[in-house]
DNA sequence: CGGTAGATCTCGCCC
DNA sequence: GGGCGAGGTCTACCG
């Protein structure tokens, strides 16, 4: 990796145009081309730049643009879409090369798909009685997070979020409407579940019939581990 | 902005719990504390990073990690949240700080906005005759993009999108059901219009009486162009 | 400050 | 490769 610390200015266009005024910054090149624009502030997100697969080039700036005190100027290019990146450099500060290797990546844990097993396999959450039918149940427009049958035999479809809001409880409705016409299953009831439920989406799954339901990961893992480990004994 | 290339691993441990293996990396620690984590691959996200507002503080080892190698262990902690990240660092090979300043920041132009501007002006390529009611005409559930009327009178509302998807059906239609319940603008159609869109968002759409209009951008930004010069000239 | 909608989203899954 | 959903989403805008 290249990293350069430089007076600059950038111009992105592509699927929109931006522009970067001159100003000290730092420049990551990539091993595989790519440029990352980073500010001393804001987030992880750069100021500017280009994503792989893309090339860069260098050219020397001509008689108009070296009096503007531009020493060199890059140009990345996307090599599949028309997008461009053009950096003017300025004065250079520093100009560095790292051998890095490639990384052996990120380990993650939680989320989503834990709250799905784990509400999976402590369904009676939902209500007594109820039994699990399936996680990733099957339908034309996508998978229901699980589908369960209540204590009564009434078929139930779940709709897991992490953060529930408005665009779960359109996913679910789409979902029960699609289930309601089979008669083998019908008639099937909604329920969302979250960690925490918006009050537009409650209000809006309430007014649907849709029953809500929140879900506290934490005791739900407790749980799960004290049966692990009482299994595992 | 300090800039250490070192080998390290790296534990995350917040809404998540993340884990990077021992191998070298770039850690940029900019002036705000934030501390980015990157390799020399990826897009311009981070493997690992810890967002501002949060500070850095580093320790010696205790005797069993020095013994595995370690140097110096940062802990980059989140000071409104319990996010923590924690860096082992092991070998430095670099450890740089550049003094960058504040930056003038990004200059945008285009996309959504853009399109709604562009619309507003050229509200006949809804169809001949149709006119302009109001950008941004506001609901209880939010702001409809344009409120317009046909060569017929009848009031039409437009939800524009760069990508035209399913949500943006669904969200056009929440606006519908509210404005069809008003009897000054009853009855109410619905126009989809995007750059591009998705065939499953055109097929709810048509199934709901929704018409979809796609957009030529840069037809739409020529003719603004013309105009801008016939006006100006 | 919370709520909504967009993003040069990115990332990962499954088909 | 495209489609879809989630994200430690982030970010801007509006109330």
């Amino acid at each position: 990796m290249r990293i350069v610390i430089a007076s600059c200015s950038v111009d992105y266009s592509g699927r929109l145009s931006a522009h970067l005024p001159l100003a000290r910054r730092v420049l990551m090149v990539k091993s595989d081309g790519s440029v990352l624009v980073h500010s001393d502030g804001g987030s992880y997100k750069p100021l500017n730049w280009m994503s792989p697969p893309c090339s860069l080039t260098t050219a020397d700036p001509g008689t108009e643009r070296l009096a503007a005190g531009v020493s060199e100027v890059w140009t990345v290019q996307n090599t599949k879409t028309d997008d461009r990146l053009i950096v003017s450099i300025h004065d250079v500060e520093s100009d560095s090369f790292f051998e890095l290797g490639v990384d052996p990546g990120l380990v993650k844990d939680g989320v989503e798909a834990h709250l799905q097993k784990l509400l999976a396999e402590q369904i009676g959450v939902l209500g007594h009685g109820h039994t699990l039918v399936r996680r990733e149940y099957p339908t034309a427009i996508g998978p229901v997070d699980i589908l369960a049958r209540s204590a009564v035999g009434e078929t139930v479809a779940v709709e897991i979020k992490r953060r529930g809001d408005i665009d779960g409880v359109e996913q679910l409705t789409r979902y029960l409407e699609l289930l309601n016409r089979d008669p083998r299953l019908a008639p099937v009831g909604g329920v969302f579940a979250a960690q925490e439920i918006k009050p537009q989406a409650r209000v809006l799954a309430t007014d649907r019939g849709i029953r809500c339901v929140v879900l506290d990961y934490d005791a739900m893992r407790g749980i799960d581990d004290v049966e692990s480990r009482l299994f595992w004994s």
